[in-house]
DNA sequence: GTTAGCACTCATGACTTTGGAGTGCTAACA
DNA sequence: TGTTAGCACTCCAAAGTCATGAGTGCTAAC
């Protein structure tokens, strides 16, 4: 169990590091405490920490830095009382969300950049994934006579569209009239039995109607193909070169390994979904990330909600010397204004 | 004028630095070149070619390495002859436009994504962009009662969608009546004019129908307010991170950089579409470009078309010393597969 | 329990040395 | 007149040396 003293010496190391990025000696903790205390003692202190494994020195003659489980102390402990932005903040995240609503899309966008800004971190924003969508509308809009457009809308607002080719010896108008049929069939089934149902539906009603019926199946097939795909959310990611004004990634080797990483959004994505702990702010730290990339980085991670269901995620990389105490309220804060967003949106 | 023998070196030594990035003596060229030259006479004629501004030298004992003039010069008269890609790197183009059409966005990325691949560069694609574009299906669709999609097809097969929310004491039925009347009228005009000529057929036709009719037209308003945003077209990059293999920016600092400008999209924009020369590839080596964030890059560009007109770029940014004689085919032979593409996709 | 004092450690930056790659010039050669 | 061998010279880069200072751990005194 640590003493009052040592968690105060322990949460100076943290604050002054995360500021300066360099190793915290004895004398600075020893200005800074308010207790009247000498270098020296705080150094027996700092020796003590050492020990219980939540400071390290990166060598002999260097001041302590935390150490991943110092972190997680820090974070755990540390930063419960009264950690918040400022009333400043406040209201930008405020206005953030009270600004008409346009297509999902640019909310995830504008949310990515807004933090990417505000921390000097890269943001991430996994996109609004909504499991029990169904269909609210189902269209073919002729662009000529050998091409057209499918749309499909989900009673969550989101547009999917795919343009396809109609096979030669086949009438658009016969393709038309088949997506009318099928608009109404499916009208309120769940995305997710879309396809199936499709060709279902086709099967028994449009067979003898048409000719070259076997063609207009694969083309509706490859029409619907999206699902599964970016029905499953997508990524935003803002303020990727945030990365390089940290210090511990001037090396152009460890960037590019973390920026190639960020590229690749399925991994992203993958990651992002991960929840241990079921909590709904998660905060990653170093080798605590499954993915060796992220082994000097941490994440912090809130997941937005509707109707009590998580429903997408937003969340800082940084430096493990991350200012944890202003990112965690930060995303508190964020992932409540996206569920209330959310949430009068989608539910009726 | 330059003699036969001192293009050649400076073809050799061009050639060499793109592969090495390390200055090239007047050894490796003696042994490389097929004329039997010593060293010595092979410093005289670099002596002269640097004098004349197409070389230049680091340091005193370093070897030369190609100036801008020395890059301009290569690629205006040492390309031409029969520079070409592997019969294997063909086919791999080919192959990229044969697969089935699916929406515009993902043969633009797929595009980029291939390029970066394939060079070893970022690739920037500037998306289709047709300006007589004319209105092809303009609905809305319901969600619940106080929000619908705002769904916009375009003859070119685009879709824009945006969620609105129907202010209070507004029927949607009465909106969606709106929007039935509009699709009518509007069909097959233009889409620039598409916003205010809404607002005029609305203030003609239904001003008397509706009670609180101010607010339906904010709504509408706002509802179209994205034409001449993303209708510009759109911008995919691939491979930003390569940018960090090259060992000109193991800098940090000059690498940050390029890649910050790289995430302001408008700014790339503005760049692909500037056309200096009106050629339908370009290449911009250097302090050739007008942005001073490309001082240390060089940017090939080719436009792809329809119907003779230019609708889209695509383009490799890298060092200075790029590999010119690989970059140029390559791009001549995207940039006509996408020409082909889109035609057979925009026209009937 | 706290602190002053001191010897010790080690990264960092300035300076020097050394090696080698590459040049320019000169003189000899075809 | 063009080409080449030879040589002195330049200058970067890597390695080595050294002084500095920040910070530590330990001990002994308060």
């Amino acid at each position: 169990m640590l003493t009052e003293r040592q968690l105060l010496i322990l949460r100076l190391i943290v604050d002054n590091y995360v500021l300066s990025a360099e190793p915290v000696g004895s004398r600075t903790v020893s200005k800074q405490a308010d207790l009247g205390l000498s270098a020296a003692t705080i150094r027996n202190e700092m020796a003590d920490l050492e020990e219980m494994g939540y400071l390290e020195q990166p060598h002999a003659s260097a001041g302590r830095i935390p150490s991943q489980l110092g972190y997680r102390f820090y974070v755990d402990h540390l930063l419960l009382q009264g950690a918040d932005l400022s009333v400043q903040e406040i209201d930008r995240v405020k206005s953030l969300f009270t600004e008409r609503i346009g297509e999902m899309e640019r909310v995830a966008q504008q949310t990515a950049s807004f933090l990417s800004n505000l921390t000097q971190y890269t943001a991430v924003v996994l996109g609004p994934q909504v499991y029990d969508t169904t269909l609210k509308s189902l269209q073919l809009v002729p662009l000529n006579d050998r091409t057209a457009v499918v749309l499909v809308v989900t009673s969550t607002g989101q547009v999917h569209n795919r343009t396809v080719a109609v096979p030669e010896g086949l009438a658009i108008k016969d393709f038309e009239r088949m997506f009318k049929v099928l608009d109404k069939k499916l009208s309120g089934i769940p995305v997710y039995r879309m396809r199936s149902r499709a060709l279902e539906e086709i099967t028994l009603e449009l067979a003898r109607h048409m000719n070259d019926f076997e063609e207009a199946m694969r083309v509706l097939d490859q029409a619907l193909s999206w699902m599964g795909e970016d029905s499953e959310g997508k990524l935003y990611v803002g303020g990727t070169t945030n990365m390089l004004l940290q210090p511990e990634f001037q090396n152009v080797q460890k960037a590019k390994t973390v920026l190639a990483w960020l590229e690749h959004h399925q991994d992203v994505m993958d990651v992002l979904r991960e929840d241990s702990s079921g909590a709904r702010l998660q905060v990653r730290i170093g080798g605590e990330n499954d993915v060796l990339t992220l082994r000097d980085c941490s994440l912090v991670t809130a997941t937005y909600h509707v109707g009590g269901k998580p429903i997408g995620v937003v969340g800082i990389l940084g430096p493990t010397r991350m200012d944890y105490a202003r990112v965690i309220p930060l995303l508190d804060r964020i992932s409540l204004g996206m569920t209330e967003l959310f949430t009068k949106f989608y539910t009726n």
